[in-house]
DNA sequence: CGATTCTTTGAAAACAGTCAATCTGTGTGG
DNA sequence: CCACACAGATTGACTGTTTTCAAAGAATCG
């Protein structure tokens, strides 16, 4: 599984054989069951992890009980709580499996040690972050302008692997609509 | 006003005075009155700007003609478009002056300069995109579970200095709901 | 199969948006 | 200094969208 992760990084920049070899040495593999948690509210989140295979949510939950996903996350996707790693503190959110996955861990003193000596990785690493910030930005666009119809019609256009992957009711939770609703919508889709 | 980005940078990092010269002289003044443009859609933005006095806004215009405010900077706050500064691409956002304001502006080359020889300048600004990043995070989870009070709500606790500077119908905007029923929230709020 | 989870459907209620009119405060020019 | 213009905020009546609740159909998995 180590593999998925080289490949990835060498698609984007060029590394030396021992600096490859020190990052990869640096990673562990967990192997996630459908359903397994990554990360539990309340938990620290220690790491970055690189999602070699299968898919994962991250959410959270509210007063009533209700589920809400902020993010999903599949193959060569970076996830984890980016804020718990940086603050030390407890997580808000959940991340489990929703089909089964293979996820890669590097441990945040050792992930900080490779960023330090190898530049390139540094950048790639900035990179991620930085479009993961544009994405949300443009996610939060779509949420304040559009209605239900044209947040979902956002998703397919952006994720449409995504959409085939996860449960409906799953997609409803990410964009803050009901599974009720998101039905309706694709069935008036459908009629075109 | 570059006072306002040293006291800034030396309550968070260390920094020699060589250092400190050299991020100050990169930066140069751009004074805006109030409605004036920072950044226009479809120019590409490659600055980072530093809002040093004042209340900028980011926002895009929709097909309606509708304006939708992404997000807000005021002093000691980063602004600008990550997303045309990474890419290279013309923006879809416009920025403009909330109130009149002054920003520090660094283009990007020669702030790239500043983040490789600066190591705790680089550290700085990597948590600058982290921490908006986990921002826009929270952001769109009170946005898909939220009620529109729920959101009016977020943003008080958040922000309560912008919901001082800041006219009623621009919350509305950032908020994703019409002026209309941000009014009438207030109203409800006001009778307890 | 049988059980569970997911999706669909319908009807009613809650919520937010639209449109139009009025009110308020601010600033400008006469 | 007043009067008027203008932008912003409020209010009411109405419309449209989304949620809620309940029930019935699919699909999936052990």
């Amino acid at each position: 599984m180590l593999e998925v992760l080289r490949q990835y990084l060498l698609k984007q920049i060029t590394l030396s054989d021992e600096e490859l070899a020190s990052i990869e040495e640096a990673t562990t593999v967990k192997k996630l069951r459908k359903n397994q948690y990554l990360l539990q509210e309340g938990d620290v989140w220690r790491y970055n992890a690189f999602v070699a295979q299968g898919v994962v949510r991250t959410y959270t939950i509210d007063d009533k009980g209700n589920e809400h996903i902020i993010s999903f996350a599949m193959e060569n996707w970076w996830t984890g709580d980016r804020e718990s790693l940086l603050t030390g503190k407890p997580s808000k959110y959940n991340i489990d499996a929703v089909e089964d996955a293979v996820i890669l861990l590097i441990p945040k003193e050792k992930f900080t040690g490779l960023t330090k000596n190898i530049q390139p990785f540094n950048e790639l690493v900035t990179a991620v972050v930085e479009r993961s910030f544009a994405a949300s930005q443009q996610r939060i666009n779509v949420n304040i302008s559009g209605d239900a119809v044209e947040k979902y019609q956002y998703f397919l256009n952006r994720y449409p692997q995504l959409a085939l992957r996860v449960p409906q009711h799953m997609i409803a939770s990410y964009l803050g609509i009901t599974p009720e609703t998101l039905s309706r919508i694709r069935k008036s889709n459908a009629k075109k």
